[in-house]
RNA sequence: GCAGGGGUUGCCGAGCCUGGUCAAAGGCGCAGGCUUCAGGAGCCUGUCGCGUAGGCGUUCGUGGGUUCAAAUCCCACCCCCUGCACCA
């Protein structure tokens, strides 16, 4: 371990000495610019995190690899409410997020209380993740970071909302959010207890009349109001008689308040026990049927206006309900409802749904066994029947013009009906109400007024996006649906708040703007970044005349510099570096911020620059779990990123979040997983020790088979390895280069173990140095420091990646050793059934004759289906075969099946190659097969005269299966 | 509901895109052996069933289908996970 620190820190300073990461423009050479989405400086990096990141820096090196100029830059983005709600927790003396910080990420104790402050706490945190991206090793250009508060960015932001504004992107409206009375203020679901998101729905008032009083009763269903039976107060709970814009209503007192969050303006009357109405009845203003307003326990004074229209048709409540006092009709008498009323009640379908009855309510109450309307059960009966309905279900006959109509569409028709003929209204609630904030208050909805917007919902703009995504590769490909979803789904998105870190917006400073807002394009601002602080460019200097010139190419630099200060060299070369490194090559982030940030970046680019700048790729990824469990604070299982690089090492920390899950996946880290990369590190440590003890090096020695092989294994490796890369399938090219490869060498050393041949020094040389290139990129300090110690020059992260060679692909070779690891299997499985403990094993060889025939039977077979008579037919027109027409006849009549059923590919291979010399193939492995065996090996052709053979064994030989004896 | 991912041999987990060389890599666990004073660790062997000759049988969520051939392709179904905003 203290070794691995070593190589890590001297190649750090190395890399940071020779500057090999900073990228300036070059035009002679390509380049290729990466971001990834920088992060909030709210708390330590976790090893969660470093996938991400680690990604990245890996396609960036692989990238440099494959010789382009490539700009790998970070920042931190201080913006909005995370920085400020880390902080203000830490104020308030959180409990939970104290220990966090000062257990789990070693914060020293006294510096809390500075890090209430939440500027302080970002570039506290800044400065922590900034050190651990090093210690890991990122390939990163440091020249270029930059904080989304400095105020030079701010005026870029500030370009940014004058260049959307004037395109007719931002507007300004009302809309609702989860909100907090007692705090005032927005609440989203790291703000509730339980992290619970609010749900927002729109329910809709249907105005029952009662006398001058109107009954606003909530539902989501519309539609069904052709269906009411009756209305259900809660006897029991409060209700109040109030003016709402100038009408009169009854509604619960709870309901009072809410109104007013949502703009409306309401007087109370008089507070009244809901009991007082039952009994009464009230009009359906949709079909002006009375009705009586019945009681009901279930109906919640909470929830909306607590005044409810009852369905017992479609919704399992009502009907639970309504045959809950039917059955205690004499409580009701009081409220005059006899007996013989109550049973005049019954439900009365409006929607038809296949599989159900009419009263599709009553059958899913009776399979359920739901007998009480408290019982808990009902919400799923109302799931269940809510969606049959919604997805299959049609408006009867019953319900005037909206009859045939499919509910989804009723649903919509009616609310918009009635709302237009002043019989209904809406409001806003809480779907999974009761959320509460932190505080303990539960949550309301409350409508924002002048909020702005930035307006993703405009057609035209969506269509830029969707034409940008077209053009775009996405990494992994299955998510482009997603985005395409996206891109057509996202409507105005309030882009600014009242509090925060973040820049101002210009033309309305009361208004901070979010951070998902201003973390569109500035992978832009990074090409200017080196600059800005090179030359001290002053913020009151980066005028919107500026970014147009550097930008878009507007206007003239002198005139600007002029105007500005800033000399015209600069702005051009500001220009140039912009023209240079845009557009943005590959975009990286998890996959959590499709439906934002990243559709975001792609909707602002097409607004404000040309379409050849536009972004060229999105490759997102999975989190990582931690031993299969979810990483969470209350697990316990968090483990910070500079703990982990202490502990494990960099690159074991590197591999491990790549290796365990491609891009769609969550990765799962372990303790084990990292000790295994280690494992595997050192084992290639010790590997190199012991082939470069041994200085001397023959270039000359014939190669044996066996060599032969790996060297062609070693070829498809590389393309392989090639190929998951140019995917970013990095599980499959660590697979490749780690494991499958050193499979294989294994097997090899393990060959050449008893061999004198010098050969295998150099082979394994040659091995070896390809596999620490194509490992570079991912083990980027242990292949620095082997790399060195085989005489590499210069960086290793500055080689070309190696290519295939195809002339070194040697399918005779590859046939052979095939040969050898399966009579090796067979040998072993024919002990292990008869039990013998070997002392002799005896091979022997197909015959020539038999070869000829197979491969004859081979290329008969690449074009049609081959069958014994034809093929004899045709074998015995070679005279040599014809003497053997019988012993023909015998074997072909073992090998049609094998044959026919052989994979194309193969047989190409073999017919290619014509014969295998099997002979010498096993004369080559005899050692080898001794050794593995423990037996002596005699090898024999099948015909050989003077062959041991006391079983008659040997005309069991078969092409590329030898014929074996054992005793 | 919509969208995406997933269900493999004791467990974890490859293979599936590009069907055959797949009883199916690797790791863990388990069993035996070697090494060690011992502990730890390392190395070797075995690990679906049957089998005294390289074989046979059964298996990759369930049920169908395509094919000479299916863990792999197609269809249907069941189960698990993730996202669906103003919250980053």
């Amino acid at each position: 371990m203290e070794v691995l620190k070593q190589v890590e820190e001297k190649w750090q300073k190395r890399w940071e000495k020779a500057k090999i990461f900073e990228a300036n423009p070059d035009p002679s050479k390509p380049k290729f610019f990466i971001t990834v989405a920088y992060p909030y400086p709210n708390s330590p990096q976790h090893i969660g995190h470093a996938r991400t990141y680690t990604l990245a820096d890996v396609y960036a090196r692989y990238m440099r690899m494959r010789g382009y100029n490539v700009l790998l830059p970070m920042a931190f983005h201080y913006t909005g409410t995370p920085v400020l709600a880390m902080a203000k927790r830490l104020a308030e003396k959180d409990h939970e997020l104290i220990n966090d910080f000062v257990k789990v990420y070693k914060v020293p104790k006294e510096k809390l209380k500075e890090l209430t402050d939440p500027l302080a706490m970002a570039r506290y945190f800044h400065e922590e993740i900034r050190e651990g991206m090093k210690k890991i090793g990122y390939s990163i250009d440091w020249r270029r970071e930059f904080t989304t508060v400095d105020p030079q960015y701010s005026r870029f932001i500030e370009w940014q909302f004058h260049k959307l504004l004037q395109a007719g992107y931002i507007k300004r409206g009302s809309h609702p959010v989860g909100w907090c009375p007692t705090d005032g203020n927005p609440v989203g679901q790291h703000d509730t207890q339980g992290d619970v998101e609010p749900e927002i729905g729109e329910f809709t008032l249907i105005k029952f009349r009662f006398g001058e009083w109107v009954l606003p009763t909530a539902t989501l269903r519309p539609e069904t109001v052709f269906g009411v039976t009756n209305i259900w107060l809660n006897p029991k709970a409060k209700y109040a008689k109030v003016i709402v814009n100038g009408e009169k209503w009854i509604i619960s007192r709870e309901c009072v308040e809410k109104l007013t969050y949502q703009n409306r303006k309401v007087k109370v009357l008089e507070n009244f026990e809901g009991e007082e109405l039952i009994g009464k009845q009230a009009e359906n203003p949709a079909t002006n049927e009375k009705i009586y307003i019945l009681p009901a326990e279930f109906v919640d004074p909470q929830n909306a206006t607590g005044v409810v229209m009852s369905v017992p048709g479609h919704a399992p409540y009502d009907y639970v309900a309504l045959e809950n006092i039917k059955g205690e009709a004499a409580k009701l008498m009081r409220y005059g409802l006899t007996s013989d009323l109550l049973n005049s009640i019954n439900a009365v379908s409006v929607i038809e749904v296949p599989h159900y009855s009419e009263i599709p309510a009553s059958d899913v109450v009776k399979k359920m066994g739901i007998k009480n309307q408290t019982d808990p059960k009902l919400e799923d009966a109302t799931k269940e029947v809510y969606r049959h309905e919604f997805h299959n279900g049609k408006m009867r006959n019953n319900t005037g013009k909206y009859a045939g109509l499919t509910v989804i569409e009723a649903k919509e028709k009616v609310k918009q009906d009635l709302i237009a003929a002043g019989k209904a209204t809406t409001m806003y609630e809480i779907l999974n109400r009761p959320v509460k904030c932190r505080c303990g208050t539960e949550c309301v909805i409350k409508i924002f007024e002048d909020q702005w917007f930035i307006d993703y919902g405009k057609q035209e703009w969506k269509a830029l996006a969707h034409k940008c995504l077209e053009k775009m590769r996405i990494l992994p490909e299955e998510l482009r649906a997603e985005y395409t979803y996206v891109i057509d789904w996202l409507h105005e998105k309030a882009c600014a708040r009242k509090s925060g870190l973040g820049t101002r917006l210009p033309w309305d400073k009361e208004w901070i703007i979010e951070s998902l807002s201003d973390s569109t394009i500035y992978m832009a601002y990074y090409t200017i970044a080196r600059h800005i602080k090179e030359y001290e460019i002053q913020p009151n200097q980066l005028t919107d005349e500026v970014f147009d010139y550097i930008f878009l190419g507007n206007g003239n630099a002198e005139a600007i510099a002029e105007k500005t200060g800033i000399s015209s060299d600069v702005l051009k070369k500001m220009r140039q570096e912009f023209l240079y490194f845009y557009p943005l090559d590959s975009r990286h982030s998890a996959h959590e911020l499709i439906p934002n940030h990243l559709t975001f970046m792609i909707f602002n680019h097409t607004a404000i620059f040309p379409e050849n700048l536009w972004p060229r790729q999105i490759v997102t990824n999975g989190h990582v779990t931690m031993e299969g469990a979810k990483m969470s604070k209350s697990f316990g299982n968090i483990i910070p990123l500079r703990e982990g690089l202490a502990k494990f090492g960099a690159d074991p920390i590197r591999l491990s979040v790549l290796a365990t899950a491609e891009l769609l996946q969550d990765a799962d880290f372990s303790p084990s997983v990292a000790k295994t990369m280690r494992d595997k590190l050192e084992r290639l440590y010790e590997l190199v020790a012991e082939n470069t003890k041994d200085k001397k090096e023959n270039g000359k020695e014939e190669l044996t088979l066996i060599d032969r092989w790996m060297i062609s294994r070693l070829q498809e490796h590389i393309k392989k390895a090639t190929e998951a890369m140019e995917k970013l399938a990095v599980r499959k090219a660590i697979h490749t280069i780690l494991f499958e490869l050193d499979n294989d060498l294994q097997w090899y050393q393990k060959r050449v173990k008893t061999s004198e041949k010098a050969a295998k020094t150099r082979i394994l040389r040659e091995i070896l140095k390809t596999q620490i290139q194509m490992l570079a990129p991912f083990a980027p300090h242990t292949c620095e420091e082997l790399w060195e110690k085989m005489d590499g020059k210069g960086f290793v992260s500055l080689t070309i990646w190696p290519k295939a060679d195809e002339t070194k692909v040697d399918a005779k070779a590859e046939e052979g050793e095939m040969l050898i690891m399966n009579l090796l299997e067979d040998t072993l499985n024919i002990i292990k059934a008869t039990r013998i403990k070997p002392r002799k094993v005896v091979y022997y060889t197909a015959a020539s004759w038999k070869w000829k025939t197979y491969i004859k039977a081979l290329e008969k077979s690449m074009e049609e289906k081959i069958n014994q008579g034809d093929l004899i037919k045709e074998l015995i027109k070679d005279p040599e075969l014809k003497v053997k027409a019988k012993d023909i006849a015998e074997f072909t009549a073992k090998i049609v099946d094998e044959v026919n059923r052989m994979p194309q590919e193969r047989k190409h291979k073999l017919v290619q190659i014509k014969f295998v010399d099997e002979k010498q193939t096993l004369k080559e492995a005899k050692e080898f097969l001794k050794n593995e065996i423990n037996a002596e090996i005699i090898i024999h052709e099948e015909e050989d005269a003077k062959r041991y053979d006391p079983k008659n064994r040997a005309k069991a030989a078969k092409p590329c299966r030898p014929a074996i004896y054992i005793e």
